[in-house]
DNA sequence: TTATTATTTGCGCAAGTAGTTAAATAGTCA
DNA sequence: TGACTATTTAACTACTTGCGCAAATAATAA
């Protein structure tokens, strides 16, 4: 990503712009056991049809999920596994994140790393 | 990233959100060469220091840069390697994408699809 | 001390966005 | 045809955010 043109920046930014979303993330996860319509998701994830509806029409946009019609219900399903490539490695550095806040903690508190729940009174 | 929690989600939605703006993209790659200080990446990307501080000061907080101050400057740099990982993976996307669509294009110009000058940013 | 430079922060504006409800659209079935 | 269901779109509200300007803070130099 070295010489990109400005253009090729927005562009990215977009795509990381549309896994910026709780409700997208959720959306994502669901559809990764398997496609599912537009009224199911809603109910999973506890909004409104239009506001997943939205949602879908932008992850499509982006190219992460593709559409399919069927009887008069609208199927998504997964276009682009990187998605899920992209949120582990996130999820990796988030957790290598946390680990480094655990040992600060630690230093303070006097107490191993490990066990973890009791070592935040100060925290977060 | 199957069963997480709604709180991790949000975690991960939120390091995406970092990167989801193309300044701090351009910032991100400007420290890919050498670490930089806050007037000097200003003036590359073109902002007012206040703004480009304001930028650097999310990212130190979502992990991805640290910072360190010598003199009276602040100096910034990669801290999370796992960033440029994750925009080679968004830009492979992106250029299948634009090969995808090259492709349609091409079924109504009747144009070869190689061609393209635009058929993909890829990577390094 | 004062002056100078670099960075950060308070404030306001403009633009973008997630959520709702209600209306419009599309498909199925009688 | 009309009734019914599923999805999308419109209109709206509340909230967030990128930006610049100006003031505040921090470090160096005279």
């Amino acid at each position: 990503m070295n010489g990109l043109p400005n253009e090729a920046l927005t562009q990215v930014a977009a795509y990381f712009q549309a896994l910026a979303e709780p409700t997208r993330l959720q959306i994502l996860n669901y559809l990764r056991e398997k496609e599912r319509n537009v009224g199911e998701l809603a109910q999973l994830c506890g909004y409104t049809s239009a506001n997943i509806s939205r949602h879908l029409t932008l992850l499509t946009q982006h190219g992460l999920v593709t559409r399919e019609s069927r009887g008069n219900s609208a199927f998504y399903k997964i276009a682009d596994p990187a998605v899920y490539a992209l949120c582990d490695l996130v999820c990796g550095s988030i957790g290598r994140q946390l680990d480094r806040a655990a040992e600060g903690r630690a230093m303070f508190a006097g107490a191993p790393v490990a066990p973890a729940v009791a070592t935040a009174p100060a925290a977060d």
